[in-house]
RNA sequence: GCCCCGCUAGCUCAGUGGAUAGAGCAUCUGUCUUCUAAACAGAGGGUCGGGGGUUCGAAUCCCUCGCGGGGCACCA
């Protein structure tokens, strides 16, 4: 039963259904989490779905159904209430459930080693990340963990641009920076322009001396990478680090982007207007026409991104590409995926994931400007778990209006420490076990957990498979923390029986019975710190 | 004008077309001589933005309107 409980339930739902006569397309059953524990812990509208298909009455068929059907090793007993088939787990299943639990529990092959490459918060890189870019960073780290956790060969990319527009303007900002003038028009401003016009005039000898044609690309590449450097070094602080920062000048000197463009040519994909080349398709005239290379020859990012698609699912055969964008980017999607499918690419592998903007309640960040709170900063204030925590937290699709005062003065309320501080407290409690009795029996007889507090630890662990499947699915890593806090509430209550009546603890006199505990205690702890991995935050053991 | 996201408890947010819509924070009331009280137990708090529609069934799907945010470059 690798798969979880629900999808031997649902095998079992799909088994009894053709036993009852079905014999054409079954529609979906809907079998997920019962809401009210009257429900049980599963429940399926089964009947109210075979209804139509059947022609019969919706009860009688959930009826029959629940009658029929028989899930494996018995994990779970079906019961029908009007039209709905409700599942109970078992509670020897549930017992038995917590041998197999060891690290690494829920995993499982869904990938079969898929090469996917996931490229994330590929920020210019001409300031330092602020706490808008935290939100890419760790939404497209935590889905690299799902994916790797599942069975896909995962590659972490970060993709440096240095040939566009604002990278040349980085580049003009700090050769008039080098020269004791303001930057230009449009230019970067802040402070750490300045500090990187001195370091180079110190690292690069001569450079004042060039002209400007000459002195740029050279102090653009220079502070580039001194920027490169401080982001690597923020992300690391994160528990996030990249498998690859890809270059783009490297692209152009490697020749796919002109490859890309003669490809397109080709195929009728380009066309000359106004002194300029454009990307467009013949057959989509919805879409409108992208230029690729600028009237004054220089090409735009879009040349680049052609070259890029040409670099991942050609040169280096990338199965799959996930790409995290801010959702102020979401406009360029269509443009990319018919660029994928003008190249000859299945725009499906293409997989862009849009995340909505972090709001500062003060006002608006300006990059250029200088001012903003940077990703270093937070860190600094919240600390890595919490950031991650914090972020994790909310939907993709959710605008994070991130009010600072708050967040910083949220120490012991915020969330994290919850999970965190469950995992802690079975740590302490293992430790206190063993130097109470330190000859415990070697196997647990787990048919001593009884109480519904015990099995409901059970319970929620029978449900983190599920999350995995979900959440990776789905690629939403918000699953996860909500699925930590779950757990770590049947923890805490676990725990906290023994607060309330001695003999509840799980350390007793008897050592059977504390064995049988501890054996919950070691599957709890082992689950919340693996899905504390897959989200980046640290598992504590004291605290 | 067109496109995308959001609107659910006082606040911040979950919620694969199913039964009685949930959590955290905040508020109020209880629980530590005991394995960690960063915890537990309980209470109050809702026209799921408005209006139509589809469906046996809608917070969820469709249409429409409103409000907020973002985007519509030879910037990225």
């Amino acid at each position: 039963m690798s798969g979880g409980v629900r999808e031997a339930i649902h095998d079992a739902l799909l088994k009894a259904v053709r036993e009852i006569g079905v014999d054409g397309e079954i529609p979906d059953l809907e079998l997920g989490r019962a809401k009210v524990p009257e429900h049980g812990d599963y429940a399926s509208s089964a009947g109210l779905k075979l209804a139509r298909v059947l022609r019969q009455d919706p009860k009688a068929i959930a009826s029959r159904l629940a009658e029929t059907v028989r899930v494996a090793d018995n994990a779970a007993r079906a019961e029908a209430a009007g039209g709905y088939v409700n599942f109970r787990l078992t509670d020897d299943w549930l017992r038995a459930l917590l041998a197999r639990i060891a690290p690494g529990y829920g995993a499982r092959d869904l990938g079969d080693g898929e090469r996917i490459q996931v490229e994330f918060a590929s920020i210019n890189p001409t300031g330092p990340l602020h706490i808008g870019h935290g939100r890419g960073t760790i939404l497209g780290d935590s889905i690299c963990r799902l994916l790797e956790f599942t069975g896909h060969a995962v590659q972490r990319e970060y993709y440096v641009n240095s040939d566009n527009t604002q990278t040349r303007r980085f580049g003009a900002s700090v050769y008039a920076r080098l020269h004791g003038q303001e930057p230009p028009e449009g230019g970067y401003t802040g402070e750490y322009v300045t500090e990187l016009a001195e370091m180079a005039g110190h690292d690069l000898p001569g450079i004042e001396t060039l002209p400007e044609d000459e002195a740029e690309p050279k102090l653009r590449m220079y502070a580039l990478a001194k920027m490169v450097e401080r982001i690597k070094a923020t992300v690391a602080r994160l528990n996030i680090h990249y498998d690859e920062w890809f270059w783009e000048n490297r692209l152009w000197e490697s020749g796919l982007p002109q490859k890309a463009i003669e490809r397109l040519r080709a195929a009728g994909y380009l066309k000359e207007k106004d002194g300029a080349l454009w990307f467009g398709d013949p057959a989509d005239q919805e879409e409108e026409d992208r230029v690729v290379i600028r009237s004054n020859g220089q090409p735009t990012y879009f040349a680049s991104d052609l070259g890029y698609l040409l670099s991942r699912f050609e040169q280096r055969g990338y199965e799959r590409v996930i790409e995290v964008w801010g959702a102020d980017h979401h406009g360029y999607v269509p443009r990319m995926k018919s660029a994928a499918a003008a190249l000859g690419f299945d725009p499906e592998k293409l997989v862009i994931i849009l995340h909505q903007m972090v709001n500062l309640k003060e006002g608006k960040m300006s990059k250029r400007a200088g001012r903003f709170v940077t990703l270093d900063e937070l860190v600094d204030r919240v600390g890595s778990d919490a950031v991650r925590y914090f972020y994790l937290l909310r939907s993709p699709d959710t605008t994070i209006e991130f009010d600072l005062e708050l967040a910083i003065t949220q120490g012991n309320e915020n969330p994290v420490y919850y999970a965190q501080y469950a995992h802690a407290r079975l740590v302490n409690v293992e430790a206190a076990a063993s130097e109470r009795h330190p000859q415990l029996p070697e196997r647990a007889d787990v048919s001593l957990l009884v109480h519904p507090w015990e099995l409901d630890v059970a319970r929620q662990l029978a449900f983190w498979p599920d999350v995995v499947a979900d959440a990776t699915a789905l690629l939403e890593p918000h699953r996860l923390p909500y699925y930590v806090h779950d757990l770590a509430t049947s923890v805490h209550r676990f725990y906290h029986a023994g607060n309330a009546q001695s003999e509840h603890r799980v350390v007793v006199d008897d050592p059977e019975l504390t064995r049988a505990r501890l054996e919950l205690c070691r599957a709890a702890r082992q689950t919340l710190k693996t899905a504390l991995d897959l989200m980046g935050v640290s598992a504590p053991e004291r605290m």
